[in-house]
DNA sequence: ATGGTCCATCTTTTT
DNA sequence: GATGGACCAT
């Protein structure tokens, strides 16, 4: 009858069957985790459970978004919609949105994203008169962050004796004080932070006890993916939403806990079931995914670390191939081996791009690769870096669409204050910043109120048209939809026409992306409901204006055709969760900021995929690549002090392992740039923790055809003289290309010779005088103070500002403005 | 006020 | 090797 048990095991069943009180399910990598999650809530369903009775959380968008997609393929009958499925942080912020006005926030809150925060951080501590050498934002900010994932409010976190012991010691005392003025900041602007979103969520269930009812009536049945990275306020709004039905379901694995950094523990696991008095416990322990020789690794590997759950992964999997270990002898060998490798599997094996996956530690690792996969023409998708919506160009606009929404948003505003330049420069700025302290008031009020304040006439005169432009926009919010505010916003701000006009290959990418922007807003906007909700404004607001007058509009500016193969922008509308019927541009606002690099790209397409660890964690891929593994880098330098970061880079190798479904190559380069210039690693100690049976070694051996076989370890000789160009390296050198100090240097044709930065200083000629240049014509030699002698290719700009491209001996191309600079005429 | 150039710092992982 | 900040020139 209920077909979709079937090709459940047992331990599986056991658990999707499992309905009323809290259940624990331990799922070894590969055992079919999201099935049974999937199964489990479409047999609620088909139980008579009420979609809009169940909550499940993820930790990523794209892990919501298919779990959904799942379940409705199971049941199909339109139900799976009406869950409430997503990541802990989108979920919050659209409850938050609802009950924001009981904390004190606007209900068009700002969700400040991890830059954001830090540009507040550093704004604080100046105004505190720190010095930012000392205090670096970027400390500051994990310091308080850290503090926030475990609900130590800045309150406690002044109050506490060891807490102030550790700062004493780091010679921070005054963070305690950041913290207050970072919250305080934070409020006053109208915004939460990524962590707020959980500690509000918390506060708002602490201590308001009809909300608490609410909620805890709403979700009758609750699902918790990826149980063992939940950081202790993420543990404590599950416990106080679950604690009416105690129907809460928790999914995990303490082997692939890997975000400890971000405050995730594992005792979670361990507490969940002292929290319950029943707790039902099923462990599922056969691997559908890999091989059994991968499954070998894994297991061997993690048997390395002392404190885990106790289980047995198995498979009935085929043994498979050994597990290759690669030895190159440069970051760009190691590329290069990788991308010849990824060619040949192909035309053998026939595999397609989709299959494999290039997994590392550290995104910066991203680039050799990259650069050895578009020189042999393969396709390849890039995940982590810098989202589309983390672009300079993208924020700037949508600081722009943050203000209209919420005023206070300071950040926003000092952003866009000034772009495209309009008089209001770092002196105004921080004359308005100082009104503001003293005044008690916004930085928006500051503006609004410019009069007071005695700005000169030219800087009050900019500042009001700013108000006044900024309130014109606003007005249009309640009878236009976010879309059509956008693109009025674009038009009459000049900065789209400023990056249309500008032709270079960065200012085209640019304006491509604001369309880009502009499109997937229209997109949000059509997929909805298509009512705009009128936005409710803060008092200290805007003036809600009349209806103006449409722009007409313009030509040329929005004309250009949309790149065809973008799939930088998927359907918004996916992202949204279950009830989501609100297409207002505060709600835009919210989702996007929430919206990661990976949700914006498809995983279908035909294409390689590089990512870090970290970001592959509930994947799996035919064949996998662990790059890097290399002492410093895996693990990591950061994370080998203590025995719990380096079990926990273990179970990071452990993750990376379980991947693979078929094959697994490991590999490891003698030599890496690393901020620009080579250093030296010895290969990982996890590779030295897998038995030698697991391993194919063929690509390993070079330097190490010794009595003693192979060795992870360098010879003492080797790492004093820093690698050198051995036999071996030759060897390597004709199968993976010149080492990396010549092939660095080599420039791709297609790009002209980058100008020089570093001037060769010149010293002039003794009978050194500058002529006249008003008829200086290309072909003539000139001299020049600091550039010394060159010949001029061209003479170019305007008659009263004539530019001349002279070629130098000794620094190549430059451009010299004639009203300015001296030159000789040599002949 | 603006815009360009030079220097320091950064890199562990992410919602 | 990039990015932001400081500094300088216009």
């Amino acid at each position: 009858m209920q077909d979709y048990l079937q090709g459940l095991n047992e331990r599986q069943k056991e658990a999707v069957l499992h309905i009323d009180g809290p259940l624990m399910i331990i799922a070894g990598a590969g055992s079919g985790k999201t099935k049974v999650l999937t199964t489990r809530i479409a047999h609620l369903m088909a139980c008579g459970v009420d979609a809009f009775n169940i909550l499940a959380l993820t930790f990523t968008n794209k892990a919501a978004r298919e779990m959904k997609e799942r379940i409705e393929l199971i049941l199909g009958n339109g139900e799976a919609r009406n869950l409430y499925i997503g990541t802990f942080h989108s979920v919050f912020a659209r409850i938050l949105r609802g009950e924001a006005h009981r904390l004190g926030y606007p209900s068009n809150f700002t969700i400040y994203d991890t830059d954001d925060a830090k540009n507040v951080v550093k704004t604080v501590i100046n105004e505190m008169n720190l010095d930012d050498k000392h205090y670096k934002p970027n400390t500051v900010y994990n310091r308080i962050s850290s503090a926030k994932n475990a609900l130590v409010t800045a309150e406690e976190y002044a109050n506490d004796y060891s807490i102030q012991q550790e700062d004493m010691r780091s010679n921070r005392p005054a963070i305690a004080k950041i913290f207050d003025a970072y919250t305080r900041r934070c409020f006053k602007n109208g915004a939460m932070d990524f962590d707020d979103l959980l500690i509000k969520m918390y506060e708002l269930l602490k201590n308001f006890p009809d909300a608490l009812s609410k909620y805890q009536r709403k979700f009758k049945y609750i699902l918790i993916d990826e149980y063992q990275d939940t950081n202790p306020a993420q543990y404590e709004i599950i416990k106080l939403l679950g604690a009416m039905h105690e129907n809460v379901c928790v999914v995990g694995d303490d082997a692939q806990s890997i975000y400890s950094f971000r405050g995730a523990t594992i005792e979670n696991i361990l507490q969940f079931q002292k929290d319950y008095d029943d707790v039902k416990v099923v462990k599922l322990e056969q691997n559908y995914r890999s091989t059994q020789n991968i499954l070998n690794v894994a297991n061997e590997v993690i048997s390395h670390n002392k404190g885990q759950i106790e289980k047995t992964l198995f498979t009935e999997n085929t043994e498979g191939e050994r597990i290759r270990l690669v030895r190159t002898m440069s970051d760009n060998e190691e590329g290069k081996f990788v991308a010849d490798t990824i060619q040949e599997q192909k035309l053998r094996n026939h595999f397609n791009n989709k299959d494999f996956a290039i997994l590392y530690r550290t995104n910066a690792q991203s680039r050799a690769f990259e650069e050895a996969l578009r020189r042999m023409g393969i396709a390849y998708t890039i995940y982590g870096g810098i989202s589309f919506y983390q672009r300079k160009e993208i924020k700037d606009y949508i600081a722009y669409l943050r203000i209209l929404v919420n005023p206070n948003d300071e950040e926003s505003l000092k952003r866009i204050i000034n772009y495209p330049a309009r008089g209001i420069g770092k002196t105004s700025i921080d004359r308005i910043l100082l009104a503001a302290n003293e005044n008690n008031i916004s930085f928006w009020q500051v503006l609004e109120r410019a009069r007071e304040f005695g700005f000169k006439a030219g800087t009050l005169e900019a500042i009001e048209n700013f108000v006044l432009m900024i309130k014109s926009f606003a007005s249009m919010l309640g009878h236009k939809n976010a879309y059509e505010v956008a693109m009025h916003v674009g038009k009459q701000t000049n900065f789209v026409r400023e990056l249309f006009n500008d032709k270079s290959t960065e200012g085209v990418a640019r304006y491509e992306n604001i369309q880009e922007l502009l499109n997937s807003i229209k997109e949000w906007v059509d997929n909805g409901s298509g009512t705009v909700m009128p936005i409710v404004m803060d008092e200290d607001g805007f003036i809600i204006e009349d209806e103006e007058e449409d722009t007409p509009v313009e030509e040329g500016l929005f004309t250009r055709d949309k790149p065809a193969d973008d799939n930088a922008v998927e359907s918004a509308e996916d992202k949204n969760i279950a009830d989501d019927t609100d297409r207002s541009l505060g709600s835009y606002l919210q989702q996007i900021t929430l919206l990661t690099d990976a949700d914006e790209k498809s995983a279908d397409a035909d294409t390689v995929k590089l990512m870090t660890i970290h970001a592959a964690k509930g994947l799996e891929f035919g064949c996998v690549f662990a790059a890097g593994l290399e002492e410093n880098l895996f693990p990591n330098a950061m994370s080998i002090n203590t025995r719990e970061e380096l079990e926990e880079e273990r179970r990071l190798f452990y993750v990376v392992v379980t991947r693979a479904k078929q094959k697994l190559w490991i590999t490891y380069a003698n030599s890496r740039y690393r901020f620009g210039s080579l250093i030296q690693n010895d290969p990982s100690r996890f590779i030295s923790e897998i038995p030698e049976e697991y391993l194919d070694k063929s690509y390993a051996g070079g330097g190490f055809r010794n009595s003693s076989g192979f060795s992870p370890q360098r010879s003492a000789f080797e790492r004093m003289n820093g690698g050198g160009f051995g036999n071996a390296e030759r060897q390597a050198e004709k199968r993976y290309g010149p080492p990396p100090g010549r092939s660095k240097t080599a420039t791709p044709e297609y790009l002209s010779p980058k100008p020089q930065n570093k001037v060769i200083e010149h010293t002039p000629s003794a009978s050194f005088v500058a002529s006249d240049t008003s008829n200086l014509k290309a072909g003539q030699k000139v001299e020049h103070q600091k550039f010394g002698f060159g010949e001029v290719i061209n003479v170019e700009g305007s008659a009263q500002n004539p530019v001349a491209l002279v070629k130098f001996e000794l620094n190549g191309e430059k451009k010299i403005m004639l009203n300015y600079a001296k030159l000789r005429i040599v002949s």
